[in-house]
RNA sequence: GGCGUCGUACCCAAGCGGUCUAAGGGAUCGGUUUGCAAAACCGCUAUUCGUCGGUUCGAAUCCGACCGACGCCUCCA
């Protein structure tokens, strides 16, 4: 089945086209770097890193660009709270980011452009706006003109009709919807600030991304990801800027994930009721996040709680323990050995990444081979069979890698006692035996019993 | 107020017109297995998909109303 996915542009399930035959430009809006990141922004991120790779499972050659928004309000009010001057607090989160990343398996992107780094082309883009009248400037702030851009409405069925409000009147804006592209400079924002023909200012988030994508990844691009919250007036304002200017289609397709919310209230640092990744990390292994994150669909809401990261762990020690009884030693796939269910579950990711299907069907497999591990029939296809779905079910879910692979290493300690443990059995010695299988168990290690051997499973 | 999304077992979560007396995971309780466990396997737990109507030969799936939850419209992943 070829790639569907689900266009916010057009509300619709529609097969992928990439504009040119093997290749996908993917642009995704990335965090701005003013504080701690939680399970929430990170959702969307591995939901960034999902698509990429159900794109490479396709044989698409990806190019990916996520940035990093490092000029904004809320780093502004940061550094003048006194607690890191601006360069400290960028870097630091910049490095949070990249590091939690990495952690969660979530491939890395081509360029992280960061917007400090652009703010000239933002000028000139805008400058070019301007030009083209679709932008006007009103005491040093420049606007979009909503008015003057016919397609505006992408993404919400919305009338431009709203009565301006005070605050809109003093900053001079024409239409309740026209937005910021350039923010001219105010006192609190002290030197955060860039030179331009307006007068001094910083360029505003939607410009931020407009340029920085473009820039990247060229005038027409295949995907464009991020939260639902960006929906509007985030994207709908960047693709207004771009198509103005370009008169063309920017995006072929805009996909969003939906929020992770705890306690039926959207996760978010305005709300007060985040949970931070870091934190999560000192109680669950990132194998066990990434699994959680990737068992509801993308595009539905996710109630956050600690019994389902709970269930999440147990799922994980279930898929471990197959791969254990089958036996791995590669994870590349041979394109050999398909079994009709790993061809279901590329189906299912096929059909606008339905992982929570593309789940069980990876575990109802587990259930058939478990079968045959139980009577003793596991033939060789089995095994290959096994391998092969394990390998593809790994490359989009990373329950593992392969330096876990190696580092499965039984300590000679653990070994010790577990031959001594096998001794006292042979000589039905059991209370020897328990006593041992517990002090294994102290150290980390569990002992599953065989018909005339015993394993070793490191805890999760 | 405007615009949307969602409501499936004890919990989570797919399915979106017929193969649904509804996948899969967790949990519970029985059973097989085991020296005992653990794991694995077998079985039980939704004739029902928020409620009420309608369309259809046929609906969890489409339409309408209502109830409930959430999101966007201001910063947000």
């Amino acid at each position: 089945m070829s790639l569907k996915l689900y266009n916010s542009a057009t509300s619709q399930k529609e097969d992928f086209k990439s504009l040119s035959p093997n290749q996908v430009l993917m642009y995704c809006c990335g965090p701005t770097v003013y504080d701690a990141p939680h399970l929430g922004n990170f959702r969307t991120f591995v939901f960034y890193d999902l698509v990429k790779r159900v794109l490479i499972q396709n044989n698409f050659e990806v190019k990916q660009v996520v940035n990093i928004t490092d000029i904004d309000d809320k780093i502004i009010d940061k550094v003048n709270s006194g607690e890191m001057d601006y360069k400290e607090l960028t870097t630091k989160f910049n490095d949070v980011f990249l590091q939690h990343s990495k952690t969660l398996n979530i491939e890395k992107a081509d360029e992280y452009p960061k917007t400090s780094d652009h703010v000239p082309a933002m000028i000139d883009f805008i400058k070019q706006l301007i030009d083209k009248g679709y932008a006007y400037n009103a005491n040093g702030n420049i606007f979009f003109d909503t008015e003057g851009y016919s397609r505006y409405g992408k993404f919400i069925n919305i009338e431009n009709t709203e009565a301006l409000d005070d605050e809109d009147n003093a900053l001079g804006k024409k239409n309740q919807k026209d937005f910021t592209l350039w923010k001219a400079w105010k006192e609190e924002d002290g030197d955060i600030t860039w030179e331009s023909e307006w007068g001094n200012g910083r360029p505003a988030w939607h410009t931020e991304c407009a340029v920085l994508a473009t820039k990247s990844l060229g005038n027409a691009i295949d995907i464009h990801c991020g939260g639902i919250d960006l929906k509007f007036p985030h994207h709908e304002n960047e693709v207004a800027q771009v198509e103005a200017l370009l008169d063309a289609t920017f995006s072929n397709y805009w996909l969003h994930s939906e929020h992770l919310t705890l306690e039926e209230e959207k996760m978010s640092k305005s709300l007060g009721n985040t949970v931070n990744v870091s934190d999560l990390l000192g109680k669950y292994s990132p194998e066990t996040l990434r699994l959680f994150l990737l068992s509801s669909h993308y595009r539905s809401k996710i109630y956050f709680s600690d019994k389902k990261l709970d269930d999440s762990s147990k799922m994980l020690d279930k898929i471990n323990r197959f791969i254990e009884h089958v036996g791995i030693n590669t994870l590349e796939g041979s394109n050999a050995n398909i079994s009709d269910d790993y061809t279901r579950f590329l189906d299912a990711l096929n059909d606008d990444l339905n992982t929570p299907e593309a789940l069980g069907i990876f575990f109802d497999f587990i259930n058939k081979k478990n079968k045959k591990i139980h009577d003793n029939s596991l033939s060789e296809k089995d095994i290959k069979e096994s391998q092969e779905f394990i390998a593809g079910f790994n490359f989009i879910f990373c329950v593992f890698n392969q330096s876990s692979l190696k580092n499965q290493e039984i300590p000679s300690e653990v070994q010790k006692l577990a031959s001594l443990r096998e001794k006292m059995r042979n000589q039905q010695k059991w209370e020897e035996a328990d006593k041992l299988r517990g002090e294994i168990e102290k150290l980390g290690w569990l002992i599953e019993d065989l018909k005339d051997s015993q394993k070793l499973l490191k805890k999760k």
